[in-house]
Parts: C-alpha cells; sequence; structure tokens
DNA sequence: TCAAAAATATGAGATATCTCATATTATTTG
DNA sequence: CAAATAATATGAGATATCTCATATTTTTGA
C-alpha cells in the first residue's frame, strides 16, 4: 500500500477532484491511497480509520463464516464508496476488502469528517442513492440464489463478465461468489460445454451458444 | 384499506408524531393509512405514489421470480420506511408489501416532497441509515443462505421467532423467507424433534433444548 | 531456479433439497 | 352451513450440490 504525498497527491487529487460530492471541502485531510492487487484495502473484523472513496480499480468484499467458507459478497468498481458501514453505524462487524487490480482511493479520516459528513446533505443524498441501489443489488441476489439453480446464475454471470465472447473468471473466485462448492461449478461447466453453449479452450470458456445462456438468464430478470 | 380523515388523523398523528425525523414540516399532505392484515400496501411491479413510514404493524416484502417461486424477502416493523427506493431511483423493480397484522403508517406524497426530502440532511441521515442496516442485513442473508444449511437458518429462525419458548409460525411463509420447499422445511422440523429440540404440539413446537439450537445458530453468527 | 502454494481437473459416494402425488384438517366466504 | 380455499402432513423418487480423495499444471516467492 502506498500513499501519495507532495506533488504525486496534488496532481492525483486535481485530476480526480470529488469536490463536488461534498458541499464542505475535504482535501485538507484527505489522503490517497493506492493498494496492488491482493492487498487488503480493510480487514475483516477490524474497524477502518476511513471512508473510502474509490477513483479506480477493482475490489472484492469478503465475510468469512464459522464454518470455514468464505463468501465473496460483491465486487467493487470506481465510484463506490468502502467503509460507509462503519461511518454510520457504531456496532458493525467489518467486512473484508481485498483489491482485485491496482485500486487508488480517496481516504476521509474518519475522526475528522464524520460530524460533518452526517450533515452534508450533498454527500447524504448520494451515500443513500449508493445504498439503495447496494441493499437492491443484495436482496436480488439474495432472492436469485435461493429459486434458482447454479445453472441460470452462472449462466447470467458468465455474459456479465464474458470479454469479447471469451469468459475467464478464475474458477475459485466465482465459487465463493456464487456459492457453490468447486466441484459442483466445475461439473455445471462441464454440462455447457456438452450442450455447446461453451467452448473450452485451454483455461479459458468461449461463448458459443450466446441465446441459450441468455434464456437462462433471462428468468432471473423481473420484468 | 381506511385513510383516516378529520378528527381522527389529527388525533393519530399528533400522538405519534414524526416531526423529528424532518427539518421541514411534512404534515400538510401527509395522510394516515391504515391496512388490514393481506392487503397489499404496495402492489409488486406498480410504482407508489407515497413515501411510506410505519407507525404500528407487520408487514412483508415480497418477489415473485419468474419461475413462480416467491421469496419472502424480509420483515418490516415498526418505525421502516417504505417506498424509499421508490424515491431515491428513478428506475426500479417495485417489490409488493403486503401486511401481515393491521399496520398503519404515515404516507408523504413524493409528488410533493419528494425535492424536499432529497436536500434535507437530517431526514437523508436517517434513511441512510435505515439503508446500511438493510443491506448489511440482506448481505448477512445471503452469504448464509450460500454457506449453511436450513439446519441452522432454521434453528436461528426459531430462537428469534419462538414467543415463549413456543414456535408457530406458519409454514407456508418461512418456506418463502428461508428459501425451501415446504416438504423440505418439514422434514427438517421432524429431525428437529426427533433429535429432541423441539416437542410438537397440535400445530405448534415447544422448544425442549434451548441450547442445541443455539448451537446450531450460533455458527451463523460473525464475532 | 526450485520448492511451495495455488489453481485446475476428475471420480465417486453422500446428503441437502426439490418435485410431485395425494390425504387430512382448518379456515374463509358466499 | 356448505363449498371452496388454505394449511398441514407424509411418501417416494429425482436432482442439485457437497465432501473428500487424488493428480496435474501453473504461479509465486525465497
Amino acid at each position: 500500500m502506498e500513499i501519495y504525498k507532495g506533488e504525486k497527491k496534488r496532481l492525483y487529487m486535481e485530476k480526480n477532484s470529488i469536490a463536488h460530492l461534498f458541499s464542505f471541502p475535504v482535501e485538507e485531510f484527505m489522503e490517497v491511497h493506492e493498494y496492488q492487487r491482493d492487498d487488503w484495502i480493510i480487514q475483516e473484523g477490524r474497524r477502518p480509520d476511513f471512508l473510502f472513496y474509490v477513483i479506480e480499480g477493482k475490489a472484492k468484499i469478503y465475510i468469512t463464516h464459522q464454518n470455514g467458507k468464505v463468501s465473496l459478497i460483491n465486487f467493487i468498481n470506481a465510484n463506490d464508496y468502502i467503509g460507509e458501514m462503519e461511518l454510520l453505524n457504531d456496532v458493525y462487524y467489518t467486512k473484508g476488502i481485498q483489491a482485485s487490480t491496482k485500486t487508488i482511493c480517496f481516504a476521509l479520516p474518519i475522526h475528522y469528517y464524520r460530524k460533518q459528513l452526517l450533515e452534508d446533505a450533498k454527500f447524504l443524498r448520494e451515500l443513500t442513492k449508493f445504498l439503495s441501489v447496494k441493499a437492491t443489488l443484495m436482496a436480488a441476489k439474495y432472492s436469485q440464489s435461493l429459486a434458482f439453480p447454479l445453472e441460470n446464475r452462472l449462466a447470467d454471470f458468465i455474459l456479465q463478465t464474458a470479454d469479447e465472447g471469451v469468459y475467464k473468471e478464475k474458477h475459485v473466485t466465482v465459487c465463493d461468489y456464487l456459492g457453490v462448492s468447486y466441484r459442483h461449478l466445475l461439473h455445471v461447466l462441464t454440462q455447457f460445454c456438452d450442450k455447446g453453449y461453451l467452448q473450452k479452450n485451454g483455461r479459458n470458456y468461449q461463448i458459443k451458444q450466446y441465446h441459450s445462456l441468455h434464456e437462462l438468464a433471462e428468468v432471473l430478470k423481473n420484468k
């Protein structure tokens, strides 16, 4: 983890101003943090000292259960907040957040800014929208996970993450995200290949029948 | 559904003032709605015209999937907001909300108040907290549903809803809530009886071994 | 550069959960 | 009050998913 200083910091803040998200100046105590792939931005169970706002990169929210299972709760992208739960709630079990690419965030020391932030309508309005989307998304994932087998959820995930018709996510990550065992994921992927929806190319999977996957994914959606 | 008028309305609003939730007066266009058990406060797929605040009663949030399965996403209680998603987001699939007891809510016409509400830090702060709790809860339920079998989740649910040592929820509701089939729920309940955790009394279940259920439920929690 | 660790791969048996069929009992409603 | 509807109940077979064992390949770090 690197904290930008001096000219580097000044330049970065200038190029990526977030002044429009607040109705008071936040630059004074704000820091710029850069995390490398696999760095932990927040450690599970340990309260963060900052409210983060992601400028670039991708990260993952993890929670570890008592039975050892790990859930990848969600992905975090540019323009997302991190640590907002801890800003708002005095009692909160902090989830782990791990960078999955180089990730740069602005970091507002909660200690300094908490009071002002909680009185700033502009900030709160944005955060409220962010949280409403988050809550909705979790509700959707929750109810889908209970109502549909992996086949449907995986089809959706493949379509969402495929890059130019090629799916190449890490199996291990996907297991944690879709909440199934490694074995079962591989099993369903093999089925997709057998049915001709996908074609395996070394470590990647080429989408062969878009419409079949689409059909499977479509039933998740509410119209 | 009944809309309170005149003296009845005035009295009710006076006894249950929510003026402290806003920094501007909301009484003028506010309505008081009373719903009977099984009334739909909001119909699935149809945008509501009000932001509701629940004063008394209980309700359930439902979503219907394309495969016909119904998920009971969550329960709503006094001091919860309803319709906040629609206030915040222009595009949103509205979930169904059904009263499960007589439920009385204050209803703020979005049309009149939207702009002011979105600029009111006091209101937004409360709503933000409400949403953060909601998002956290959904995330917890989501990851638990994937990481643990019904046995654990049911034990937790029984402990949470039992009334003086007696569990008497409707099976059908619980199926929708825990996302399992009726058959399987009954199966696990029978197991609990066989193991001596519960004892069936007519339509209810008496808790016999608190600690066993507690043990099963405990592994869901993060410490 | 080599050993350790992580990721991929596959088989086989176990179990959690679902679907469907069917019966009985309670509750609601015209 | 009777008929319709909802809730409870149980059996049996199907399937989705898990666990464990084990092997190979790739990536990583000292």
